[in-house]
RNA sequence: GCCGCCAUCGUCUAGUGGUCCAGGACAUAUGGUUCUCAUCCAUAAAAUCGAGGGUUCGAGUCCCUCUGGCGGCACCA
C-alpha cells in the first residue's frame, strides 16, 4: 500500500514553527516510502478565518524548501483539498449517521447550552452536553424541521465502553467513552467541526499515517469511534510530542514570544538550519550524527527512532546549526541570501564575505558587522585616548602604510615600534583597530586593509589622529 | 476539577536486563594558536538515570506507588 501522509493546515493566523515540524516529518515519511504528501487546508472555522492566511502558509512552506504532492494549486486526485469546498461531502455522511442512528439532530441553542454549562460549574460537576435531544422522537423532529429551528448534528457516545488505539509514539491508549461529550460533527452553519471532516477526508483521500501534535491525542478517541461507526479501517497514529517555550514552562505559543514560522527567516535564519534543528528535536538517528540535509533526512528518518517527551526550543543548538550551515556556504550563494538583509548590493558583499561569513551567526547580523567597510566609522576619541600614544601609533602606521600597504610588513615594522617604544604590540594594533573600524572585534587588520584600499586606511588613520 | 501522556548532564538526546562507576552534541570553564574577536585544537566540570518500594544473581532499562511536568476537556482547529 501506498504510504499517504497529511499535513492539515487551518488559515486562521500565521503559521507555527511547530507546524513546520510536523510537517517534516511528514514529508519525509511519505518520502522514505516512496509514498505521497498531501496538504489539506482545513477552512472550517468562518468566524476565525483569517484573510491571505492560505497565500501565506503556502508562501512559508515554500520559503522552508518543502513542497508537497497533492494539495492547493497543484491539484490531485482526490481535489478539492479545501475542506470549505467538500460541504456536500460532509452533509451526506453527517446525515448517513443519523439515518443508521449513530448520531441525531440536536436542536439545542447555544444560549441553552451556555446555561448548561454554568449551571454545571456552579455545581461542580464537570461540564459536558446533558443529551437532551438524543432521544427526540421522529415527530419531535419533524415538527422542529417545519418549524425551521436551526440544528447541530451530534455523534451518539455508547457508554461505559472502553476505547483503546495503538499510538506509534505513545503506545496503547486506553479512555473510557464515558468521560466524551456527545461530539457535535455538523454545526449549524453546515459546515462540519474538525472531528467529522478529518475522518471523513482522511479516509477519503486515502491517508494511511496521521502525524501530527499531541494536542490531538485526547480527541482521536472520538476519531476512532467515528471510524468504526462509518465501517472504516483507522490509519495508523503518530503523535508528536509539543515543543515547550524556552524556558520550559509551557507549549510554545504566541504569547511566549515570537514563532511563526516566517519569524525565524526573518530574523536571518537559514530554511535549512532551521529544518535540521527541528529533525533533531524530538527524534533521533540512532547515532550521533546531526548534520543532515533535507534528503538526507527523508532518507533516514524512521517513526521508531521518534521521541516521547516534549523537547524545549532553545536557540543555543539552532544558532549553532545555523553557523554551520552559513560557514557550508560558498560567498556568492551567501551573498544572495544576505540581499534581503542587507543594504548593500551583491558585489559589496561577495568581496568582504571571506573575512565575515565565519564570524555570523545570523544573517541579520552582517550590516552590522561589515559597515565599517562601506563607510568611515564612528570612532569614539574616548576609546582611543584610554591607549598611550594612541596619535603617536597612528602617525606610526600611517607612514609605514603609505609605503607599503601590506598586512605582514606593518605587523614587522609595529612590533620593532613597539619594542623601541615600551609599548604592547596588542595596544598598537586595537589602536589601530578602532581608529579603522570603529570595533575593538573585527577580522586581522591585515585583511582589512587591503579591501579597504591605501587611501582610504590612511584617510581613516589620519582621521582620528590629533 | 476530570481524563490522558511523559520523566537520563543546564539544554537536545544515546541507552530496549550484564559490555554504563551512563556515551555524543549545544551551552559553560580553562589552556593552546592569534594584533582583538571569531574559528580551530586540547582539557575540564556537568546526570547517585525525579523519589520510594518491588521483581531479578544483576535495573537507567520490567512492575507498583508517589511527586513533578505537559496536553486535552467549545457549534476552534
Amino acid at each position: 500500500m501506498t504510504v499517504r501522509t497529511r499535513m492539515a493546515p487551518s488559515p486562521t493566523g500565521e503559521y507555527h514553527i511547530g507546524h513546520i515540524r510536523t510537517l517534516l516529518y511528514n514529508y519525509a515519511w511519505a518520502k522514505n516510502n516512496k509514498g505521497r504528501f498531501i496538504l489539506r487546508i482545513e477552512d472550517t472555522d468562518r468566524e476565525r478565518l483569517v484573510e491571505g492566511a492560505v497565500d501565506r502558509i503556502l508562501a512559508v512552506i515554500r520559503d522552508y524548501g518543502l513542497s508537497y504532492d497533492e494539495g492547493p494549486r497543484v491539484g490531485g486526485p482526490f481535489a478539492p483539498y479545501y475542506q470549505s469546498e467538500r460541504l456536500p461531502i460532509y452533509q451526506k455522511y453527517a446525515k448517513q449517521l443519523v439515518d443508521q442512528g449513530l448520531a441525531y439532530y440536536c436542536f439545542c441553542s447555544k444560549e441553552r447550552l451556555e446555561a448548561l454549562r454554568k449551571k454545571q460549574q456552579a455545581e461542580g460537576k464537570l461540564p459536558g452536553y446533558d443529551r437532551h435531544c438524543r432521544n427526540l422522537k421522529p415527530a419531535e423532529v419533524k415538527h422542529k424541521f417545519a418549524a425551521n429551528e436551526s440544528y447541530v448534528i451530534r455523534l451518539k457516545i455508547p457508554d461505559g465502553e472502553e476505547i483503546s488505539f495503538t499510538d506509534v509514539v505513545m503506545g496503547k491508549i486506553k479512555v473510557n467513552s464515558g468521560s466524551l461529550d456527545d461530539q457535535i460533527l455538523l454545526k449549524s452553519d453546515g459546515f462540519p467541526t474538525y472531528h467529522l471532516a478529518v475522518v471523513v477526508d482522511d479516509h477519503l483521500m486515502e491517508i494511511t499515517h496521521i502525524i501530527r501534535g499531541n494536542e490531538w491525542l485526547s480527541s482521536t478517541p472520538k476519531h476512532i469511534l467515528l471510524y468504526r461507526a462509518f465501517g472504516w479501517e483507522p490509519p495508523t497514529f503518530v503523535h508528536l510530542p509539543v515543543f515547550l517555550d524556552p524556558a520550559g514552562e509551557g507549549k510554545m505559543s504566541k504569547r511566549r514570544g515570537s514563532v511563526s514560522a516566517r519569524s525565524f527567516l526573518e530574523n536571518g535564519y537559514l530554511p535549512e538550519a532551521i529544518l535540521n534543528y527541528l529533525m533533531l528535536l524530538g527524534w533521533n538517528p540512532g547515532n550521533d550524527r546531526e548534520i543532515f540535509s533535507l534528503e538526507e533526512f527523508t532518507k533516514t528518518f524512521d517513526l521508531k527512532n521518534l521521541n516521547k517527551a516534549n523537547p524545549r526550543f532553545t536557540f543555543d543548538k539552532l544558532n549553532w546549526f545555523n553557523q554551520q550551515y552559513l560557514r557550508a556556504m560558498d560567498y556568492e550563494n551567501l551573498a544572495e541570501r544576505l540581499l534581503k538583509f542587507s543594504t548593500y548590493n551583491k558585489g559589496e558583499i561577495v568581496r568582504v564575505l571571506p573575512l565575515i561569513r565565519d564570524r555570523l551567526i545570523t544573517l541579520k547580523e552582517f550590516d552590522d558587522q561589515a559597515g565599517y567597510f562601506f563607510h568611515p566609522p564612528a570612532v569614539d576619541r574616548k576609546s582611543l585616548s584610554g591607549f598611550k600614544s594612541a596619535d603617536r601609533i597612528l602617525e606610526h602606521a600611517a607612514s609605514v602604510l603609505s609605503e607599503k600597504l601590506d598586512g605582514k610588513f606593518l605587523e614587522e615594522k609595529a612590533r620593532e615600534y613597539c619594542a623601541s617604544h615600551g609599548l604592547k604590540v596588542g595596544d598598537y594594533f586595537m589602536v589601530l583597530r578602532i581608529a579603522i573600524t570603529g570595533r575593538t572585534a573585527t577580522p586581522p587588520l591585515g585583511e582589512i586593509i587591503q579591501i579597504l584600499g591605501e587611501a582610504e586606511t590612511i584617510k581613516r588613520l589620519k582621521a582620528n589622529s590629533y
